[in-house]
Parts: C-alpha cells; sequence; structure tokens
DNA sequence: ACGTATGCGATTTTT
DNA sequence: TCGCATACGT
C-alpha cells in the first residue's frame, strides 16, 4: 500500500510499449459502440457523458482511464478519479488493473471524493489548524458534540434538537460555506445562534484535532483558495479528472473539481441528471444542468444504447420521467425487441402485496430464475418488515441490504473508540464512549468533574481524567479506577508501532475488560457481539498500521459487498442505484407513500420530481421484468390507512404495462374497500357506484364497464348505507358484537367518532373505522 | 450508578 | 406499534 504522505513524482513517458500506434486496437476499446468510444477518447478539455440507465457507463469510464494511461497522456498518479462510494472506486480500480495489466500497481488517486480529500488534508493539516492525525468524525460522534455544545449555550435541546443544527452544519458545509460565508438570516436561525454555534462547532473539532464528514471538503476548499501554491502543486499533479455519478455532486465539491481543473480544464464527468436521488442530502442537480457554462467550451457526450433492460421497461421508464421538466433529456433505446410488459397490480392492503410478491417470486424461481436476480426495491426501510415476514413463512430465501452497518455497531464503535484513544489522545468524544464502558464506577459526577477541568485547563479529557486521579477530592475507588484507565492508555499507546496493530488491538480489547464484559454478558446477542469484535480484530489485517486502518473505517460505511448467495435482494430505492436485477419488484407505489408525502410537503415540485428519479431508478434496475404494486389499505403504525395508487402509476404510458388490479379498488373511499370486503377477501368483485370513474381508475372503459357488470346489487345496497356512516358519528354502540372481515368476531370497547376499539375474539384488541365492520348477526 | 417507566417520533443515507 | 431516549426511583 501506498504511504499517504508520500506523493510520488511524475516520470515523463510510460515507454515505447505503452505508446499508441503499436499492433491492433486496444482491448479496450474492442466492442464500443460509437458513443463509448468517444467518452473514452476525448481527452482535451471539459468532457460531459451523459450516461443513462445500462449504457455501459463503468465499460467507458473504465476503458478511458486505460486509454489516458495506456497511450502516455499521462501516469497512473497522474489521474485524480473520484466516486461516490467505496465500491464504485474499487470496482474500477480493479477493472482498470486489469485493462492496464500488471505492470501498474493500480491508480493512486482513484477514490471517493472523501477519500480523497482526506488524504489531501491529511498532507496540509496544519494549513487549517490540524495534525495529520486528525480524526475523522462520524454522524454518532457529530452529535453527541453538539448536544455538548448545545448544553454549554444553555440551549433547550427539546425545542432546539443537536440533529437539527447537525443537518444545518451539513447544509453549509455541503455548500461549501465557512462560519464567515454563511447568509445573514442563517447566522440567526436556530434560536438566534446559529452563526455562533457554528463557529464554536468548528473551534471545538479543532480543540479535538478532529473534523467531520463535511470539513474533509471544506478544509480542501478553504487550503486551495488561501494556498494558491499548494493548489498549484495538485494542478501539476493532475494531468486528468474524472467524476463519476457526477448528478450527485453538491456546491462544495463543484468548487472543488472546478479548483483542481481550472488550469488544463481536462475534466470529465460522467452522470445522469435522471437518477439524480440525492438532492435531499445536498446533491445540486443544477451541477450537472449547468455543466456546459462551468465549463465553456464542453462536449457532451450521450449513451444512450441501453444493453440492460427489454423495450417495455425502457418504454415505461422513459414515459415516466418525461413528466420532468428541466430535463438535459436523453433517448434511451435497445436493440433488444422481446421482453413483457410491465405489471402493476393493485392489492387489497399491504400484507396482501407482500403474499402477491412472493408468490411472484416462487413462481419465478420454479420458471429456473434464481432469487439472487430478484430484488424488492422499497421507497422506505419499514416496508421491508412485511416482506420478510411473508418471505420467511414461504421460505423464500432473502437478504435485507443497507440495513445495519458494521461499523455502526455498538459493539465496534466501543472497540473502535478504545483504539481511537490510543491513536489520538485528544479523540475526547472516543474517550467519554469508553470511559465507563465496561463499568468502572466512573458516572456522571466523575464525568462531569473531567468536564470542569477541561474546560478550565485547556486540556484533552483524558489528561483531566488523569488530573481527576490525583486529587485528593475524590473517592478512593473512583481514583483507582481513572488511574488504572490513564496508566493503560498510555501503556497502549507506547506500544503502538512497536508491536502489531493486530495484537495490540486484541490486548486492548482483553486488558480493558471489553471483551470480558461481553462474555458475561447473558443476553442472545452477546455471542454474536464477540463474533463481531472478532471479525474487527481480522479485518485490521490487511492494514498497514492502526492509523491507516481507522482512516478505511471512518471513511467505510456498510460491508457493502454484496453477497452473492443465491438470495431475493431487500433494499430501498436508494440503495439499488447502479444495481441490476432480472426481475423487480417495485411495491408500495401510493400517494404519500411514494411519492413521500413528506418530500412533497418539504420541497415541493422539485421534490416531486426527485421522487418521480426514484421511481424512474427503480423500473431502470430491471433487466427482463418490472412488477408494480399498489395497495388501497396500508398499515402505518398500527392503524390501516387507506391510500390511493401512485400518481407516477398512471404516468406509465399504457403501451408498456398490463394492469391487473382488483375492480373496485382505487376509487379512494372507504366503501370500495367495503365492497371488496364483502367478497370476502378473495378475488374481489366489486361495484363501480359512488365513486365514479376517477381519474385515478386506470382500467380501460371495457374494464370497467366488464367490472359494473359483475357488480353485485347487495353490495351496492350496502354501499349506499357505509357512505353515509362517514360523515354521521357512529351507529355502533360499546358492547355490540360486531364481525369484522379481517380479525373474525369481536365486541366494541370504545366508540370514537366513526373509530371503533374492538376486543377481537382471534385478533386481540384493534381500532378500526367503523366501516370495516358490521353487526354479527 | 444503574435499572425500570414513560413519552415521543417515525423517509430516503453514497462518506 | 415499536424502538429509543430521557426521566425517575432505589
Amino acid at each position: 500500500m501506498s504511504d499517504p504522505f508520500d506523493l510520488d513524482d511524475f516520470p515523463a513517458d510510460p515507454g515505447p510499449a505503452n505508446r499508441p500506434g503499436f499492433g491492433a486496437e486496444p482491448p479496450y476499446l474492442r466492442g464500443l459502440n460509437e458513443p463509448q468510444r468517444r467518452a473514452v477518447t476525448t481527452l482535451d478539455g471539459p468532457v460531459l457523458v451523459l450516461a443513462g440507465a445500462g449504457t455501459g457507463k463503468t465499460r467507458a469510464l473504465t476503458a478511458r482511464l486505460a486509454y489516458i494511461i495506456n497511450t502516455g497522456k499521462a501516469w497512473p498518479s497522474q489521474v485524480l478519479a473520484v466516486t461516490f462510494t467505496n465500491k464504485a472506486a474499487r470496482e474500477m480500480q480493479h477493472r482498470v488493473a486489469e485493462l492496464i495489466g500488471q505492470a501498474v500497481e493500480g491508480m493512486p488517486w482513484l477514490g471517493t471524493f472523501h477519500a480523497v480529500a482526506a488524504r489531501i488534508l491529511r498532507r496540509h493539516a496544519e494549513l487549517v489548524g490540524l495534525r495529520s492525525n486528525f480524526t475523522i468524525l462520524d454522524t454518532d460522534d457529530q452529535i453527541r458534540l453538539i448536544k455538548q455544545l448545545l448544553q454549554a449555550e444553555n440551549i433547550d435541546d427539546k425545542r432546539w434538537p443537536a440533529r437539527v443544527f447537525a443537518s444545518l452544519v451539513d447544509g453549509w458545509k455541503n455548500r461549501g460555506l465557512v462560519p464567515d460565508k454563511i447568509p445573514n438570516e442563517d447566522i440567526y436561525s436556530f434560536d438566534g445562534k446559529g452563526g455562533l454555534l457554528y463557529r464554536a462547532y468548528q473551534e471545538r473539532l479543532k480543540t479535538l484535532n478532529a473534523c467531520d464528514f463535511g470539513d474533509l471538503l471544506l478544509h480542501n476548499l478553504t487550503i486551495f483558495t488561501q494556498h494558491p501554491d499548494v493548489l498549484a502543486e495538485y494542478h501539476r499533479r493532475f494531468k486528468y479528472l474524472l467524476v463519476d455519478e457526477y448528478q450527485d455532486t453538491n456546491v462544495g465539491q463543484y468548487l472543488w473539481l472546478r479548483l483542481l481543473a481550472q488550469k488544463h480544464h481536462n475534466i470529465c464527468c460522467v452522470g445522469d441528471d435522471d437518477q439524480s436521488i440525492y438532492g435531499w442530502r445536498g446533491a445540486e442537480v443544477g451541477n450537472i444542468l449547468r455543466f456546459e457554462k462551468d465549463f465553456p467550451g464542453a462536449t457532451i457526450i450521450r449513451l444512450e444504447q441501453n444493453y440492460r433492460s427489454t423495450p417495455h421497461i425502457l418504454g415505461a421508464a422513459s414515459g415516466l420521467i418525461a413528466a420532468n421538466a428541466g430535463r438535459l433529456g436523453k433517448t434511451l433505446w435497445t436493440e433488444v425487441t422481446a421482453g413483457e410488459k410491465i405489471k402493476v397490480t393493485g392489492v387489497w392492503d399491504s400484507e396482501e402485496e407482500a403474499r402477491v410478491v412472493g408468490d411472484t417470486i416462487e413462481d419465478l424461481h420454479r420458471k429456473g430464475m434464481h432469487y439472487n436476480h430478484m430484488a424488492v426495491l422499497v421507497r422506505a426501510g419499514f416496508q421491508t418488515r412485511e416482506f420478510e415476514e411473508r418471505f420467511m413463512t414461504i421460505g423464500v430465501p432473502y437478504r435485507v441490504l443497507g440495513g445495519l452497518k458494521f461499523y455502526e455497531r455498538q459493539e465496534i464503535r466501543d472497540a473502535l473508540a478504545y483504539l481511537r484513544v490510543v491513536q489520538q489522545p485528544d479523540d475526547d468524544l472516543a474517550f467519554e464512549r469508553i470511559v465507563n464502558v465496561p463499568k468502572r464506577g466512573l458516572g456522571d459526577v466523575t464525568i462531569r468533574a473531567m468536564h470542569d477541568i477541561q474546560r478550565a485547563q485547556g486540556v484533552p479529557l483524558i489528561a483531566a481524567a488523569g488530573m481527576l486521579a490525583e486529587s485528593e477530592d475524590q473517592r478512593p475507588k473512583t481514583r483507582a479506577a481513572l488511574r488504572g484507565l490513564v496508566e493503560n492508555f498510555s501503556r497502549w499507546r507506547k506500544l503502538l508501532g512497536s508491536i502489531p496493530h493486530v495484537e495490540l488491538a486484541e490486548m486492548i480489547l482483553d486488558e480493558s475488560g471489553y471483551t470480558e464484559m461481553w462474555q458475561l454478558d447473558r443476553s442472545i446477542e452477546a455471542p454474536g457481539r464477540l463474533d463481531n469484535l472478532q471479525e474487527l480484530v481480522r479485518a485490521m489485517e490487511p492494514f498497514e498500521n492502526l492509523g491507516g486502518y481507522l482512516e478505511h473505517v471512518s471513511l467505510a460505511t456498510s460491508v457493502d459487498e454484496m453477497a452473492d448467495d443465491d438470495k431475493v435482494n431487500v433494499m430501498t430505492l436508494h440503495s439499488a442505484k447502479g444495481l441490476e436485477f432480472r426481475a423487480v419488484f417495485l411495491p408500495g407505489w401510493e400517494e404519500g407513500l411514494f411519492p413521500s408525502q413528506r418530500t412533497l410537503d418539504e420541497s415541493g415540485n422539485a421534490g416531486l420530481e426527485e421522487e418521480r428519479r426514484l421511481a424512474y431508478v427503480g423500473i431502470t434496475r430491471a433487466r427482463e421484468r418490472a412488477f408494480i404494486s399498489a395497495a388501497a389499505n396500508r398499515r402505518i403504525y398500527n392503524q390501516y390507512q387507506s391510500s390511493l395508487p401512485s400518481r407516477f402509476i398512471e404516468e406509465l404510458p399504457e403501451s408498456h404495462v398490463e394492469r391487473d388490479a382488483a375492480p373496485g379498488l382505487y376509487q379512494g373511499n372507504r366503501f370500495d374497500y367495503q365492497s371488496y370486503n364483502a367478497y370476502g377477501g378473495g378475488v374481489p368483485r366489486s361495484n363501480e357506484s359512488g365513486g365514479g370513474f376517477s381519474s385515478g381508475d386506470y382500467r380501460s372503459l371495457g374494464e370497467r364497464r366488464a367490472a359494473a357488470q359483475r357488480a353485485q346489487p347487495t353490495i351496492i345496497a350496502r354501499a349506499d348505507k357505509i357512505m353515509v356512516s362517514q360523515t354521521a358519528p357512529s351507529h355502533f354502540a360499546v358492547g355490540e358484537r360486531v364481525f369484522h372481515q379481517k380479525f373474525g368476531y369481536g365486541s366494541i370497547i370504545d366508540v370514537e367518532g366513526n373509530k371503533l376499539e374492538i376486543e377481537f375474539e382471534k385478533a386481540g384488541t384493534k381500532r378500526v373505522l367503523d366501516s370495516f365492520v358490521e353487526p354479527a348477526k
């Protein structure tokens, strides 16, 4: 592994064997289509590659890197290539290495924005008041730090929550704003103390010799703008810039890129405005939309030939995304002609939805599709539960991706806190985390005393702990505990560098009593946690030293390897970006859930468009089959709520979609569900009365007429009665025995307007709307 | 200093 | 409903 502090020098010529013009066309150009070829070979000046979903972006991108290097335009170390995820960086690293052969170790400056920025920052840390072994704090640490600040400022953290301030800070940093530069109205945000607190927060980070994620880039910006000589050094170094997923860059990242590119303008950005789904995290679609203005003379290359999906899938996705305004515009096409339409299914509730998805999965599997090639993509994490339960019941193997992350687990964070204190004694947050873990009898009072000393003397917490250990004011037990801990740390630190870091870590976990704590723990999680600690130690092995490992940890998140055992993948739409599956299930396409009501409330039309892009991303993950579904009822916090199908369903072009709804659903009022209910949850057949043909009714006229034909008079009669009950107070009384189609028989224990609390004989106590029950016979 | 009670809130999350 | 985070009691 290369030493981050050692910038290699730049030789002049890769040598004759690597110059172009020798022999046949290089392998990395073979099989590329014409636009891809241009994306690979257009080296000089700014280039924007608009790469639609499934158009062979990664292939073109890696070929471009190989081309730059193999033609001798630059050495690997002279190319800066940034991605957003470690996974993307790793994949590119891997594929480039394959293309350029064994002669090169890989590309030292290929990495995530954060990893590259961290590496640069470590070289110049002192220019922003840090030392090069600074700690990178994660969101959790950040919140804890802010809580402390709020406490110090006597701010009520009920009314002014730390996370709210944290997101303000993130917002500023995403826009590249240091405390001096934030807009006036922001200075007085957050109870009038926004500006002051931001300044205090940055000061505090400096004394902790730490920075948060946003700082990595922000400090880079500060260094580049205040120290032209440093910037010039990187201008000399990086002859070519390559940026992946450009639509996801925030303003700060844009400024960073612009600074680095301003000399030679050899910047190639790859992205897809239609796949910008991280606006809520600060990404600026505007960056990609404005590219030509920002980088005059830019070449725009569109990759539009899709190698992934069938024409129906592409047609449906394209039709949907066409509803967005302000796109750069692409027309995806494919040479494939066969393929089935997207199937849209209306179901009664989320339970039925999970059942239908499960059945379809089993069916596809019987026909030979591997589970691993299928995915359920949901809008929000809580939706996974229903599917998990169903899959468990019917025995479909599955995995939930993007859930709990390895490095966010309690035991891992604790263990890392020990290592962090050893590596960087000023890391008060880490020290505080483990000062009483395992229990050492150092409670609130002692910690407060430590804080007092720390503040009065301006020393790190661990030093304060050392002083307190000598203080006569403390109880002997407390003093002994403090002394033991502080001595342990100084002993461990002395071993740093003299014994292998893996050995040191084992020693620390052992001698601190941390491992023992979990060994003595009788809870069911304990063995798993011990396993994780083992895993942690094992994961350290490939790293050169403790610092290198900690850097990796703070910039890595999940174990983002996609396991390849044969299981159905369940994940959010966001985490599905960049992946593909033969069959994709897209449940929960209901107004309020998708598009998310909250996004609509917070971001209006821009939010709606982002949701639509999310839908687009979802559909375009599918190679062969896509199944969309909407439930008429969804249980949210154990309360059933009726819902309308998502407007996105209506926006799908008819010619690419096969509708398969339970007739009578989707009128958006209650009696429809009742009429469904009256059919006992079998294949529902319903009437059309009351609701009429609303715009939400997407069936063809013929279908709707047929459905109307099938409607039975008795149901219409019932429907009338129940429509009345929507406005009138309930005609049910406490004590009355009732029947509910789902929950069976029960008796009413409370009436509140049209909401009933019913104790069911089989299903327990539930709150339901009166329109769902009928008097028991 | 540590265990139990209560209340609140609850998307998406590349680093 | 469920999980957590803070608030009390011993």
